[in-house]
DNA sequence: TTATTGGGCAACTTAAGGGTTGCTTATCTG
DNA sequence: CAGATAAGCAACCCTTAAGTTGCCCAATAA
């Protein structure tokens, strides 16, 4: 399948944890790292260099797919992924929002003790 | 404890791994977004408007601690907690390399399925 | 000083995540 | 066609994560 919509959905806003979450692995990361040109790769290209099994790849690619971050396609016996960068584009405006709000590291310091207003 | 470094370390970078791991969860990541003005929280007042327990909260809170996402300061008798925009930048920052290494969509496509060069 | 409020600690339950092995199916190559 | 290569499926470990409950301690307020 060439894509499920977990995408943005008009007026609210989609729960960015499961990106994020698909983003917290070590492996998932690194295979993402290898898409990050652009180009398609598949399972058996994206399992050399490492230690775990093909079967723990395809896992967590399938991941990365259910989370947006990633679309596979088949093409002849191979499926090949390729990173989308519309949902990595959408965690970094999430990660925007939360960052975005206050201004320095010395007003911070302040509201520690500052009392709870 | 003001906090353990979980950030860069020089030359080389820290596995940003952990950080999206704890970014994974839909109740930290409102707890990040209360905080997300800059202000300090105490647990009692982070746990309001919510159904979970305190204690749940506060397991959230020392995650997001341990990931550097958030510092935590006793003053008193609680213990207030204020998000840490470096550790949210060190996120962003990452998602920039993987996101910023291709152009556009119809390149994607076609890489689908150009022989795997 | 006695309640009350804010939190820490620990044990426990349930569910999910990461990884493996074994086997089957489909496609390509000689 | 025979053999090799790419992947899917399913069952199964083991560990961690999320959440709960119960109890205890410290600081503030009446």
């Amino acid at each position: 399948m060439l894509n499920p919509d977990v995408g943005k959905s008009g007026a609210g806003w989609a729960d960015p944890a499961p990106i994020f979450a698909a983003l917290g692995d070590r492996t998932r990361l690194s295979l993402l790292m290898k898409l990050s040109d652009g180009d398609a790769r598949s399972i058996a290209k994206l399992s050399t260099d490492t230690l775990l099994t093909r079967q723990a790849i395809t896992k967590h690619l399938r991941v990365l797919e259910g989370a947006g971050l990633v679309a596979s396609l088949r093409v002849g016996r191979e499926s090949r992924f390729a990173a989308r960068r519309e949902t990595i584009d959408e965690a970094r405006a999430y990660l925007d929002r939360v960052s975005g709000h206050w201004d320095d590291a010395l007003a911070r310091l302040k509201t520690f003790v500052e009392p709870a207003g």
